[in-house]
DNA sequence: CTGTTAGCGCTTTCAT
DNA sequence: ATGAAAGCGCTAACAG
């Protein structure tokens, strides 16, 4: 009973108009049902006293809050900011407001989040969920739910398959002439890793080539210059990096050594974060997360108006881009 | 009166436990107020029936939302997503949730966020607003405002000061012995830019130093690249780049004109939001971006429940973080 | 087409 | 220490 009153109140509008405070409410939620020359009145009146609808009562008395929340696990990986962005603008065209969560890679802070947000918003959009399935499947229970890369059978969810465009990679090698390439691989729990690691193996095979791969527990810049030494012993032509960051600290271990790229040796990255940003410009293979953003919530709001909508899978094929980084294979 | 009703209420859980809401309701909020048997009994039977606290009811009743909003030009730029972490782990701390909105570098569209999220929340945090002076008084006047990157008098604000570490940087460039340098400047309209500029100017001059400028209509990857024959021919061993983008470009370009760095030439970014992914890696000025999250949040929170609180001026330095593109002077 | 009347779920005086 | 009751501002039957 305290808090900040600081807005006219439908009441007043009405009692300066003249009419019902439902009559107010209808001008601006439903004018079609009064006439015409009401709803101006209303409005007008409204407009001079400056009332604004107070967008929480009227979720309270509605249930409908037009938010939604977005969780990633880390905003500051830059693959993230142009899928949050896009999530954004999608949201702004059907004038919804969007909360940002960062889970901070914890499944337990995610499961925190989700419930903070899931009183004031419509439904939610997980990227790259760290929950388990059955935390998924409860959260799910309470809120429409859609989530991105992340595949839980009966809940709808944007996959990026990484898989197809890696594969194209290793095909734009193989007509290079390369026969051997290394994969340098990310994490191991990674449903991503798993994805392209065996894109490459099955695409490389079926081609001919021999493939290598070299771990690396933490994909990094760093991760990905320590890899030189092995990768240049391995006496393959080319590499495909688990992500662009890897790929790039490959490109400055070979600068290091002296090996020139790509006249000596070729460079696949993934996810395309670093635009053209490096010398030369890094053959990568897009990421589509800016597709995925705007699909998550184009979805979610299909999931809200038609609620039988669960279970859909809904696949973005990627493509290698190709740049300076990847030539014909040496000798 | 429709709407999702899918709670248990503070009603359902008075009956079971046998209590009035009004004590439910405090057995929550102010449980000093009850007998501690009293508070037990009623947590256990919330506990077991499920009850969660209808927010939006709350906020209607108390008019405080716990949510704050945050506005950035552009999600997608480097510079503000680890700001957009920082503050979101603040705002965390204190159980609040945070909106972001993402103004597309347009005064207009961030307007309209502004009024779409002051309805349901504490306060705002504006980045790098691109609202007139007028309009930031204008909604300063509604709901507390924090701005960041921006100085407007009467309203409190986080100001980055590049300017501080841009001088470190040339004075670290005297010391290695070069006498003269370019300072390939960025948007002319940017505070930013201007401040550096100056910096730039203003310590070179008093070390003694010479100065041209560059000038590159946006700061960008390629603009830098494009750059380099106009540096190499200004005679200068030493550049300053308004930003590590551009810096980047430049030492491409350089690697490209097969001008080595630094033992050749030294290149200086400003921002560092590379991290070491270069080769060699970056010598570039801090940002303080996480700082200026944090503090922008915690500053409204003084704002909050201090209403007293206006025109806080907090100024963060910034200092030039020494990494390998600079070497001594050639020759 | 418009007014009357219940709520939405919670907090907060005011009593007791 | 606890209960009763009056809202917070808006929407949505239900009447007319």
């Amino acid at each position: 009973m305290t808090g900040r009153r600081d807005g006219v109140t439908i009441s007043q509008v009405a009692k300066a108009a003249g009419v019902a405070r439902s009559s107010v409410s209808r001008a601006f939620t439903r004018p079609d049902m009064l006439s015409q020359q009401t709803v101006e009145r209303i409005l007008a009146v409204a407009e001079e006293l400056g009332y604004v609808p107070n967008h929480t009562a009227r979720a309270l008395s509605t249930g409908r809050h037009g938010n939604v929340a977005l969780i990633v696990p880390d905003v500051a990986n830059p693959f993230f900011p142009p899928l949050i962005r896009s999530a954004q603008m999608e949201a702004d065209r059907f004038d919804f407001c969007v909360f940002l969560g960062n889970s901070d890679e914890k499944a337990k802070q995610e499961d925190k989040l989700v419930g903070r947000f899931s009183g004031q918003v419509e439904g939610l959009i997980l990227a790259s969920s760290r929950l388990s399935d059955e935390r998924i499947h409860a959260h799910a229970a309470l809120r429409p739910l859609v989530l991105i890369n992340r595949d839980v059978a009966g809940i709808s969810r944007i996959l990026i398959d990484s898989g197809s465009g890696v594969s194209e990679a290793v095909a734009h090698l193989a007509e290079l002439g390369h026969r051997s390439l290394v994969y340098v691989a990310g994490p191991s729990s990674s449903w991503s890793n798993a994805q392209r690691r065996m894109a490459v193996r099955k695409s490389a095979t079926a081609l001919g080539l021999e493939v290598q791969t070299i771990a690396a527990a933490v994909p990094s810049f760093q991760a990905g210059r320590n890899a030189v030494p092995a990768i240049r012993a391995s006496g393959a032509t080319a590499v495909v990096a688990f992500d662009d960051l890897m790929a790039q600290g490959i490109l400055a271990g070979m600068s290091e050594a002296g090996v020139r790229v790509p006249e000596e040796f070729s460079v696949v990255g993934c996810d395309d974060v670093l635009g053209a940003a490096t010398y030369p410009p890094l053959t990568t293979v897009s990421n589509r997360s800016v597709e995925a953003g705007k699909a998550a919530f184009s979805l979610l709001m299909d999931v809200l108006d038609s609620s039988a909508i669960r279970d859909v899978r809904y696949m973005l094929e990627t493509h290698v881009v190709v740049r300076g980084t990847t030539g014909p294979a040496p000798r």
